[in-house]
DNA sequence: AATTCATTTGGTAATTTTGCCAAATAAGCA
DNA sequence: TGCTTATTTGGCAAAATTACCAAATGAATT
């Protein structure tokens, strides 16, 4: 693999890496229904909020939210909402996984 | 968060984490183009074949591909195709991203 | 200006991931 | 059977990720 295509991979595996966490998919989720701020998104998930915070930074590097400021408050919303098709197809993956693992037992 | 919930969110993680990783994209948009076996994924990869063999059992094990020994071959191939959906996705992402790199230039 | 509230940043320890080497396994062939 | 080829597994050191606490920042209020 030549260092070209490496970098366009390393850029695609960056923001799906900003992704792969039960927490920032939890934010995903919750931003597809309206933007919210820190505050409001630390007492759904119940974490210190300065982890809530990172995982937030995490999503805005990558591109996938943005924030404003307003107040004293930050709201967050998603940048790029073609991200919520993800969530179907990982589904589609747990489904078939659940299937194959039950198969599995019967054998 | 509750439990439930949670391990939900785990779950999906799990299958986003393991696309989140360069060199396992490239398997997946190889393989979109047809079955491959371990050597030629190494020869196109250029890592040790044990690195290879480990991301293809990442991606087996989260249930995003299929193997199939024949001979002293194994061959891998997707198992849920609607994972080529996210590169799209992930590609308009990355175009916005430039786009707001060349714009924090600008300013 | 001092205080409060919301958020970010710095630091750190624990955990996970990664990639290579060497050794084990498994199938086909001499 | 013994040998070669293809792949997986175990082990390990280096690198990356995670979550918390404490401290810093920044805006609004007194």
């Amino acid at each position: 693999m030549d260092a070209k295509t490496q970098a366009r991979y390393e850029a695609r595996a960056a923001v799906i890496k900003a992704m792969a966490h039960p927490t920032r998919l939890f934010i995903i989720d919750e931003l597809s229904r309206g933007e919210k701020c820190v505050c409001g998104l630390r007492d759904l998930i119940g974490a210190d909020i300065s982890t809530v915070s990172k995982h937030l930074s995490v999503l805005k590097d990558a591109g996938i939210l943005e924030d404003e400021k307003r107040g004293q408050q930050v709201f967050y919303r998603l940048r790029v909402p073609c991200i919520l098709n993800f969530f179907g197809c990982v589904e589609d993956v747990l489904v078939a996984n659940a299937r194959r693992m039950s198969a599995a037992v019967r054998k």
